[in-house]
DNA sequence: CCGCATCCGTTTCGATACTG
DNA sequence: CAGTATCGAAACGGATGCGG
């Protein structure tokens, strides 16, 4: 049974934190801001979460109205969670928060990178250029795939895979993110094939990096 | 001793919860951002966090370069906690996750808000008139003195006793947070006695709420 | 009193196994 | 696929103790 526990304090903060601030919720909301998710997803995509956690947290989060479960209609009929709008109302912070947490004294720590928060960080950054063609790319990571669009100066991230895309890349999160803060590694990342283009041209390829 | 889990996900968001995101961590934050704190006025201030959580989230929001800990010099010699640069940065985020907490949806709770968290309203909503003369309140919150200050449209809140005031003050948080909330309620809370002038006219004490 | 340290019962977590 | 069941380990919460 889910966790009722509570700070018992009036101020919006503890009331705050009593909604989100168990281990793991918020790293949940996390992996949902970019879009509906089934529960076995956000298993692969949390390692060290267990399914009788997840399941709590779900739970609670749904209670809490920062979640929704919902039932697709046939024939897909699978369940998928999904944030309100209060929970989108948490990107901001969770940004925030990761922005602090970039800052702080790493002990140059190689840990795996989620997979999620390289797309983040990609849709909070990447401005691309308004004049730009519309191009879709289907990016595979960690056996996943996503779609991402850029289009008249905005980024959108997608879970699964474009009914068409412009360019099919395939590599790894800290691949990405390195890609990402530095677009002239592109090249050397497809030497050690760390990076690797399925369909359409290296062009077209690096232009994601370049926003 | 204390905590020692990660969620081992190199990701920024996951390395600040690490760091952060342990139960109470975020609410001893929380005190401290009103200034330095020793130890037994964060016990009060948190009730409900035991002795021994306290001791550890300390240590482990040190060892995290959030906290200092420092002996007051003699003859004070009592031994403080101080947010570091990296821990001040923590406000905007705390604050806007208090604004999150405040827009949930609250089954009409009557519990207990904490002094600091009214203060930390306080000192984010309250702009004062720059033409405004410095004015120098002592504010006593639940047995606790504070000093509040406006001067040049900018509110100073801080702890203890202030060295010279212009009005002192009387109070407990619900009170002043309705206060704040509507200023009209001033002349009810005297006449109940919720608030109580102790020195100063009624007009210097009406201005704090005015703001 | 203040700043902890120690002990101890309860809750939560994390891992593995299992089910409709 | 989407969860339950179970169980040992860790964390929490409260009480008490203790040196300065």
């Amino acid at each position: 049974m889910p966790t009722m526990r509570s700070y018992r304090d009036g101020c919006a903060i503890a009331r705050a934190l009593d909604a989100i601030g168990e281990r793991w919720a918020l790293l949940v909301v996390r992996e949902l801001l970019l879009g509906a998710q089934r529960f076995t997803d956000l298993r692969r995509a949390l390692p060290g979460v267990s399914a009788n956690l997840l399941t709590d947290r779900l739970r609670e989060l749904e209670v809490n109205g920062v979640v929704t479960r919902s039932t697709l209609p046939p024939p897909a009929a699978s369940v998928v969670y999904e944030l309100t709008g209060s929970g989108r109302e948490l990107e901001p912070i969770i940004l925030a928060l990761g922005q602090w947490g970039q800052r702080m004294p790493g002990p140059a720590d190689r840990r795996p990178l989620s997979a999620t928060s390289v797309l983040l960080y990609l849709r909070s950054v990447c401005r691309p250029d308004p004049a730009e063609q519309r191009t879709v790319y289907a990016v595979e990571l960690d056996g996943r795939t996503w779609t991402i669009a850029t289009s008249q100066g905005t980024v959108t991230v997608e879970s699964g895979e474009p009914p068409q895309h412009d360019s099919r890349l395939r590599t790894d999160p800290e691949t990405l993110n390195a890609l990402l803060a530095d677009p002239s590694l592109f090249e050397a990342a497809l030497d050690d094939r760390t990076l690797v283009i399925d369909s359409g041209d290296a062009a077209t390829g690096r232009r994601l990096f370049s926003l």
